[in-house]
DNA sequence: TTCTATTAGATTGTGTACAATTGAATTGTA
DNA sequence: TACAATTCAATTGTACACAATCTAATAGAA
């Protein structure tokens, strides 16, 4: 990726403010702030694929399995608020994993709208082994443990910013 | 989204050296680092949506008008080297794209397995367009100028390290 | 209570993403 | 110079992601 000289080379944030002085481009890819955002995240997810290979996961599984395995059953709505993803992509998602043997689908009895997705045994105890994933992946990211914590808290500001009342 | 207590709660990072006191759970949805990237790329690129519609264009398309902006003309290696997209990704997109008549394609003469990809005058001139995209998005995200140099920043260290080396 | 509005999830259609393969063109080497 | 290896782009197959629509179930209001 290109060097970056000044903090108001970021045109979603400082275009409108700053004063447009010279040779300032907001079109160039260089000048984005979502571009690297969407390439880090494409990257990170690419390097997640060999360990997650070994269970049989997608990310988007493996992130729906991480909801199931805190909350041991959820409707697709629920898991749809938790995730960011709606049902249009989770319906196919949970289904795969139902083929997997690792979640049942099945009607909830008050309302019969709603499909709790519930954690099978298998789905359960996949979690150990699931354990060995981040431990993994720790040494695929080399940014110290500053860098780690400052990116984590500047995300989840601009996640709660992008994500509040839809 | 989650509120982070401290900043070891970012597994890919820390699990590996810190010590696992009583309930630190590296599977948790919230002590993810990869989570919130994933989630924010998409919301970013979901923000985009409107801006981008009255241009026609998605934002793949969008990036690839960008390398363009800058290059004018390139080989589709060389916007995959640019974009970190693939052939697989960046034919049909330059397909649409040459449909909208903003771009041609043609075989390089010097090597016919070559295709350059060139921007028509119709391709140039959105540019001027394209010039309120960011100037738009720019009140979309609300973080201070100091939080967005230093995610800049913080992103393109990541993104040099998941994608140097092919 | 009946009729309307809302809600949950599934489906359809479009557009990525990427791994793996293919086929044509070029390069490197014996 | 042949011929094997490499390279480039396209194609194929799988898996999202989301907008829009659909259907069935429930809730709300007259």
């Amino acid at each position: 990726m290109q060097p970056v000289n000044c903090i108001r080379d970021c045109p979603e944030i400082f275009s409108a403010e700053t004063n447009m002085t010279e040779t300032f481009n907001p079109l160039k890819l260089e000048n984005q702030l979502c571009f690297p955002l969407y390439v880090c995240a494409k990257e990170v997810i690419r390097r997640y694929k060999p360990f997650l290979d070994e269970l049989d996961l997608t990310y988007t599984q493996y992130i729906t399995m991480m909801a199931l395995w805190e909350h041991r059953s959820l409707s697709i709505k629920g898991l749809g608020k938790i995730l960011f993803l709606d049902s249009g992509t989770l319906t196919p998602v949970i289904k795969s994993l139902e083929k997997k043997g690792y979640v049942i689908r099945e009607r909830s009895k008050d309302d019969e709208r709603v499909v709790n997705v519930t954690l099978t045994e298998q789905g359960s105890s996949l979690y150990n082994e699931a354990l060995q994933v981040p431990v993994k992946m720790s040494s695929c990211i080399e940014l110290s443990a500053e860098e780690a914590g400052t990116l984590y808290s500047i995300l989840h500001k601009l996640a709660d910013n992008l994500t509040e009342e839809n």
